[in-house]
DNA sequence: AAAAGTATTGAACAGTCGTTCAATCTCCAT
DNA sequence: ATGGAGATTGAACGACTGTTCAATACTTTT
């Protein structure tokens, strides 16, 4: 590695090149349109480099599932000049900001999602990957209400993640932006729900 | 069609022994689990007969898409003879039940939105499945709370279908049962909030 | 300049894929 | 029983798949 220097300007590593065909293809064709040939001609490289980068296609296809969640968890993870309750604000408002609801992003965790069901492999990076989401939510929570527990944090967290999910596929079925909108309120107003005062009679929020 | 009569029992005809086959396989390995060969010996049937009944692949799959679609809009249709508001309710309570929060079924489901992103074919067959199933569940509402505009009820619908689908999905990645039934609770709370008066502030229910 | 190391190429191999089709089997009306 | 229509089989075809590898190009070290 070192050809970065002149080049041809915009001319990234060829590693990464590959690896951002393969997430294209995939986002956009799905698992049967990602074939190593595919992927190269969309790269711009020879066949056997893809096999040179990525030993096989399983290689290929987790690193692109360990860069989608590493995308994820930051979500979490916001400006930490924030006062706590703001961080925690925008990290849900975000979650439908321009960048997230790309077509292109969703439409890959989507197929991702789906690999993981079908190979057991993938399916343990993505259940990590969840759980640091929900620990990084749950966090947040935490910052931004100090009296809350934690347990309750992390079911205010799980409650969240339900419909961020529930956002995020809706979304790509096209449905209008108002709900979307309504349901970021929603994820607000389950955060900095009023903390349930402690003379023991419903101990969780939002039960009927 | 009909040897229904005595052949050996169980058998039920072949065609149809062939779709469970095929969904059986997508739901457990993902569309790359369904070849023709391994469709055929799930269902235990010689390779030819598959191409006999089903032209193509993706008619196999349209077919397979079109069942899980009219499984999905029957559960905004329940039983008829339950007073309105409790019809509503059953609709919205048995989306967790027993038999619809089965792996297969959710991973089914759950690859036919990725088959969808991935096929316009696919896709148009699905959404059109999604806006019947939306007009059912804002028809079940309006039923219920006769004096809410019609509008409202849409978008009542279209917020506890981001909830829905949020809990198909985290039900996937393996949340904890309880976090679905606060979920299922947040639906009932949508669907039966009080209905905002006529002085004209704010338009719509959950609004911040 | 020679050597060594890495990056890159494309042909070749062994499979698997979806689809077609002639041949068989099963059944029912004649 | 004879014929015909539909059901069922599995071999065959060509296209595509992931992977390997010897050969080449490019960089860096000696």
């Amino acid at each position: 590695m070192g050809t970065s220097a002149v080049n041809s300007g915009e001319q990234m590593d060829r590693q990464t090149r590959i690896l951002d065909a393969a997430m294209d293809l995939l986002s956009r064709h799905g698992i049967s349109g990602v074939s190593m040939r595919a992927v190269a001609r969309e790269a711009g490289v020879a066949l056997g480099l893809v096999n040179y980068y990525y030993d096989d296609k399983t290689t290929l296809i987790r690193a692109a599932l360990r860069r989608v969640d590493e995308h994820d968890v930051a979500l979490v993870a916001p400006d930490p000049s924030l006062a706590p309750d703001e961080r925690l604000r925008q990290a849900l408002r975000q979650v439908a900001g321009a960048d997230l609801l790309t077509t292109r992003y969703l439409s890959l965790r989507l197929h991702l999602w789906a690999l993981a069901r079908a190979d057991e492999d993938y399916a343990q990076i993505n259940a990590a990957a969840f759980d640091r989401y929900l620990d990084g939510l749950a966090t947040l929570v935490s910052n931004a209400i100090p009296e809350l527990p934690w347990k309750a944090c992390r079911d205010r967290a799980a409650d969240i993640v339900v419909i961020q999910n529930g956002m995020w596929l809706t979304a790509l079925l096209g449905v209008d932006r108002a709900a979307t909108q309504r349901s970021i309120a929603r994820t607000e107003e389950i955060a900095f729900a009023p903390v349930p005062d402690d003379t023991g009679t419903s101990p969780e929020p939002g039960l009927a």
